[in-house]
DNA sequence: ATCGTCTCCTACAACCCGTAGAAGTTCTAC
DNA sequence: GTAGAACTTCTACGGGTTGTAGGAGACGAT
């Protein structure tokens, strides 16, 4: 699991907003307030792609990048990677537990009861 | 929440699992396997406690350093930092949910029972 | 044929991390 | 009380990552 830097990230969010498939283009414009290079956004697209985050499709003169799990899955990921971290376990969820704001907890709650 | 390096962790990690407060010298001999300089691992102490993940107890002559939050809430930090990262919570939390193993399901959710 | 646009490759500076030596200070053993 | 051991602090460097972007080449439209 590699990790993301603050352009990275942003990026990522982006084409996780986006209907499925962006140009470089459209993450371009869509970063214009950073005012970023055309090239640089590219540039990052391609990293994005190296890490296994995104995928390319290559059409005839435009590719398009799609990104290759879902954002709420990625950040599952994020957890359980951390949730590894931990010595004992049970501990540290119970620690995370606490930590949740109550409706939050909740959510939570609903989640490990769907589960069967 | 500045990150960690391999190195870092494993220091991180030594330290946890001893008895408070651990000087340079039992830190490196903990690491007598990875064969490092002495300075290497003061190095890294220094670094952690500049990240606020250690705090150092300067005696007359030995210092010593003790982790500032425990192993488990460092953790529980490190999950929510990665839901923070989450466009929709709950469905991130869901995923998570869905993601965990029935054991560990089952210690969560007596975590959250444990919530009032 | 020219201009705009697209991709690809290369590059560079800053920062982080693993790694450690040099120098200075203090304790200890003879 | 002096030599050596142990300890701390400072400085440094090499490799990797990340933000940033330019140049060159390919291609389509006018």
């Amino acid at each position: 699991m590699t990790r993301l830097g603050e352009l990275e990230r942003t990026v990522m969010e982006v084409v996780w907003a986006g209907p499925g498939g962006l140009t470089g283009r459209q993450v371009a414009d869509a970063l214009a307030a950073r005012d970023l290079a055309y090239t640089t956004v590219l540039t990052v697209l391609g990293r994005l792609e190296g890490k296994g985050l995104l995928r390319k499709d290559s059409g005839a003169r435009v590719h398009t990048w799609t990104p290759v799990t879902s954002r709420e899955d990625h950040v599952s990921l994020l957890m359980q990677d951390a949730l590894g971290q931990a010595g004992d376990r049970a501990v540290a969820l119970q620690h995370f537990a606490r930590a949740m704001d109550p409706t939050e907890a909740a959510a939570l709650r609903r989640a490990l009861d769907d589960l069967q």
